[in-house]
DNA sequence: ACACTGAATGTAATCGATTACATTGGTGGT
DNA sequence: ACCACCAATGTAATCGATTACATTCAGTGT
């Protein structure tokens, strides 16, 4: 493995030039360049990243918080994430953290140790006191994530507007008894998309009953099993506004166990748009989330920080969309409630 | 930030002391571990692993290439390989190759400039002779790959075996019109997958006919046009193998489309059991692979390597299973033709 | 012709942990 | 009492690229 001072005796220079000419070509007379290069080529030469990185203090690596590699949400952002990194010359390091707060513990001491020059958390767990004082001392960017008090910047979208849309378009259905299965409430999301739901029962003169919500964890049983428990009630839902894709075909497939159709006896609508969402049958209406877009984002936003550049702009909320399929109903309908 | 010229100032030792503290304890008192361990605490010094990389050119840093991180076959292999890496101190690099070759290319080069210490390759298009080039000077392992001359380790399923358990289950539901829709043929899985298909069919004296065999591409896109495709023939399959969920999935919305019932009027066998297999109406009947493992195996085998253990098998063909659920028909039936 | 300027290049210190080799001091055997 | 040996610790070289500072030299102005 040749190093940089066997191409400098090579070209018959020194290893600062040899240096320069990797780093800032530009200070570097054409002929000499030409010399070095001619023995870069000739020795095979690849310059030791442990020794740059050692002695410049930055790996060209940033680090990427994940509370499950294996659910579409996240790996969809992680897959923006890496294509934008990859354009500036960034690697990104995985971790998966399983929802476990230490998990997102240990992963602080890689910045502390250098070992990454920037992180992105996804959804974490950490309380905002916390994050803040991280944020004070290295680059950290959060997507899928909100706070009270936008100290650090962030990626997400507006989430109790698109839960106030989603549980509109039931209203605006005819449906009166529309029920809610949330996220789990230690989430701000979760917190976010119920309150949104709330929000529109509210503004149309219906009550969000207790009876009506269930608290579930996204995943497909746990919307399997609520609805099934919301089936069993006296008084049923017409309409349930579920805080995942996953757990709305959870319920969607409860109801049918129970003889109930989807949309015709109970409209479904989801959220996440994940990529089954338009294979199921029946197709699910559900909001969808720009992934992609946001890991894109995040990662521009974390690369600014990384080059001490100003963030001017610390919430960057983008746009969901409301796709409308088979599973609310709405293409059955003549027309729709007005607002 | 402290260094450890620090701690061993105020403990009172030499550098070489604190480093064997932290690396070798059994070769240092008791009393002056204790002391230097003291001065660790009190100056919360963390060690500098940038400097350590460089010095003992290692990162603990393993490199994982994904095809595409958003496909749940990969990333749930990532998840295995991500757990066993975490438990073995070593952190898992993640690179999204989209299938380019390039990408493949360029990840050698981080091999070469020492930034992770090993690799393993998901489903590489690389040609087995630069694999075999390669893994003469770094540790690397193949997943979900195979290779004709087994001389890089790699973990994998029995592909024409499975195959073959799919085709046969079809056929002994009773069908003899079995169509298979295949994965890309530039791959070696899709290649044994539809050897499989064809020994099964040549097995029980059925002559797996050209127009019953299309090339798809793994996706639920390729799925649905061939089966529009297959079922506008004046001969229609009765019953169909796809090579992936993806496109079982796309095949059974495309016969839906055409008024053609699953399972009553055409059977369908996928491959992976991904995680909706079992959510979508109706079930699918699949191929499981043990995706998590496989992704654990391969970390085990790469640890090996990077332990520099001699590595005896190199061929890991771990089982795979039939899960019967109701997209094949199979519940309908009083019983099975014998084998 | 001489001093001055600045571009190009060289010299050598530096980053922080590791480790080969050197030194110290204590123990046991005779 | 002396030596041999071993365990514990220290000294200092080392990994390879970067870069502050030093040097060289060609060109310019007077």
């Amino acid at each position: 493995m040749p190093k940089m001072s066997d191409v400098a005796k090579l070209a018959g220079v020194s290893t600062a030039t040899v240096s320069r000419v990797l780093r800032n070509p530009d200070t570097v007379t054409p002929s000499t360049k030409e010399k070095v290069l001619e023995a870069i080529n000739q020795l095979n030469y690849q310059p030791n990243m442990l020794a740059r990185h050692f002695r410049r203090t930055e790996t060209n690596t940033i680090l990427v918080l994940v509370p499950n590699i294996s659910n579409t949400v996240f790996s969809e952002i992680v897959g923006g994430i890496e294509e934008e990194a990859a354009q500036n010359g960034y690697r990104v390091l995985l971790r998966n953290t399983n929802n476990q707060l230490e998990n997102e513990y240990a992963s602080i001491e890689h910045l502390k140790q250098r070992q990454v020059d920037g992180m992105i958390m996804l959804s974490p767990k950490l309380d905002e006191e916390t994050l803040i004082e991280i944020s004070h001392q290295y680059p950290i960017v959060l997507a899928t994530a909100h706070l009270e008090t936008p100290t650090i910047p962030f990626v997400s979208i507006d989430n109790v507007r698109s839960s106030e849309k989603a549980t509109e378009h039931l209203i605006r259905l005819g449906h009166r008894r529309v029920a809610h299965i949330s996220g789990p409430m230690y989430s701000l999301i979760s917190r976010n998309r119920y309150e949104g739901y709330q929000n529109a029962m509210k503004n149309h003169g219906l009550n969000p009953e207790d009876k009506f919500v269930r608290e579930g964890e996204f995943t497909y049983e746990s919307g399997y099993e609520h609805m099934l428990d919301l089936l069993s009630q006296k008084e049923v839902p017409t309409a349930i506004y579920a805080a995942s894709d996953d757990m709305a075909i959870g319920a969607i497939n409860a109801a049918n166990e129970l003889g109930v159709k989807v949309p015709e006896d109970l409209a479904v609508v989801g959220f996440d748009n994940i990529k089954f969402a338009s294979m199921f049958n029946p197709s699910l209406t559900t909001i969808a989330q720009p992934l992609h877009g946001m890991g894109q984002r995040s990662m521009e936003l974390l690369l600014k920080k990384l080059n001490g550049e100003a963030i001017s702009q610390t919430e960057h909320v983008l746009p969901d969309k409301l796709i409308i399929r088979d599973s609310c109903g709405a293409k059955h309908k003549e027309k729709l409630l007005p607002m």
